[in-house]
DNA sequence: TACTTGTTAGTACGATCGTGCTAGCAAGCG
DNA sequence: CGCTTGCTAGCACGATCGTACTAACAAGTA
């Protein structure tokens, strides 16, 4: 057998090389090698890893989403149904430099799937999924009475999500918007749903 | 005397060329050569119109600013606010094709910016451009009386300027969200106000 | 200790990149 | 007409791209 190596481990290291050279260089100056080199190892390792530029940048948005999602599920735990709420939303803001990173890395792919079918079926999946976040915390917001339990919660839910998303990019290009802005905007919302 | 040559439009026409690259190839893909071809003309001819490949995706970048905003200024002469206020609003929302591929080219060299400064000033520009036609469209509503007097104009503008970049996002990328939708979320959005 | 086997590093290749450069063409002036 | 002048086309260059391939290596098995 040869050198024992965890392969998830490996390739999130490099899923994160890729976020970390997209954040310094744009996605339009991305190549293998300078993953490889930004991830320690040489290209020729990458390729065992992932088969083909197409693969790795696919990995790598779907790590994103699969992070927040991750973290998202960790405040399940929270008892108090508004803090809870705004703990999952705030998961999509950049408010720090670790979901800063992932926005901009989603941003920058987003961007490129057009071109790339299979980014562009990741982009869809992440978005119906927080589409699908906004859905859920709306109707567990309503039913406790918190907000206007007559609310359409579909409509309601896209306004949320568009105001979740446009929130971020602001922040992540402007000098104007704030993470603490952001942040209270979409605290504000919610109590204005109320 | 060479041939006469009338130098905006061909800026104009490669610019445009850059448009259809970027929607159709990805921001990664675009090169020089491509744009050229996509143009009609050789790489030389453009090098003369356009020194470099930064100064061709930063005037790109610009025509989409400038075409947006120009339209917007031909709407100043209806005389209902609301109708003007949603006129306006709508030349930002992928509504037709020329107003998608406008989002598009955007998005794209947005996420493009974090590498090249001067596309992020360009970007850092239009954005604050498009804040500003929010609270002045806001600031119109309020003095009428057709929305709430006593609202925050600013805070009410980061609200509409980061719904409307959501929902322009979520049309682009979506198979939920449609023109029509986001069209119909925003004019909602300004009567929740009222 | 030999062997097997999955991992690694490094190189090679054809294509394409951004950009500089030069010869030639087309149009108005003397 | 011939000259000037600005635009055009196309090639050349060095660099870099994605990808394929091969030899060396490391670790567990018999």
């Amino acid at each position: 057998m040869p050198k024992l190596i965890d392969h998830d481990r490996r390739q999130h290291e490099i899923a994160e090389a890729v976020w970390r050279v997209i954040q310094r260089e744009g996605i339009g100056a991305v190549s293998v090698r300078d993953v490889a080199a930004e991830a320690g190892i040489s290209s020729g390792s990458l390729r065992h890893v992932f088969a083909s530029k197409a693969e790795l940048l696919a990995y790598s948005m779907r790590l994103v989403a699969t992070r927040v999602r991750e973290r998202a599920q960790t405040h399940a735990s929270i008892t108090d149904p508004w803090q809870r709420a705004l703990a999952v939303l705030d998961e999509v803001l950049p408010l720090d430099d670790r979901r800063r990173c992932e926005m901009e890395v989603n941003l920058a792919l987003v961007a490129e799937s057009p071109a790339h079918p299979l980014l562009k079926e990741i982009a869809l999946d992440a978005q119906r999924q927080l589409r699908g976040a906004c859905a859920a915390i709306l109707t567990g917001l309503a039913q406790r009475g918190l907000i206007a339990p007559d609310i359409d919660v579909d409509t309601e839910a896209m306004r949320l999500h568009a105001l979740v998303d446009g929130a971020a990019m602001h922040v992540l290009l402007g000098d104007t918007d704030t993470p603490d802005t952001a942040q209270r905007m979409i605290a504000d919302h919610l109590r204005t749903l109320a």
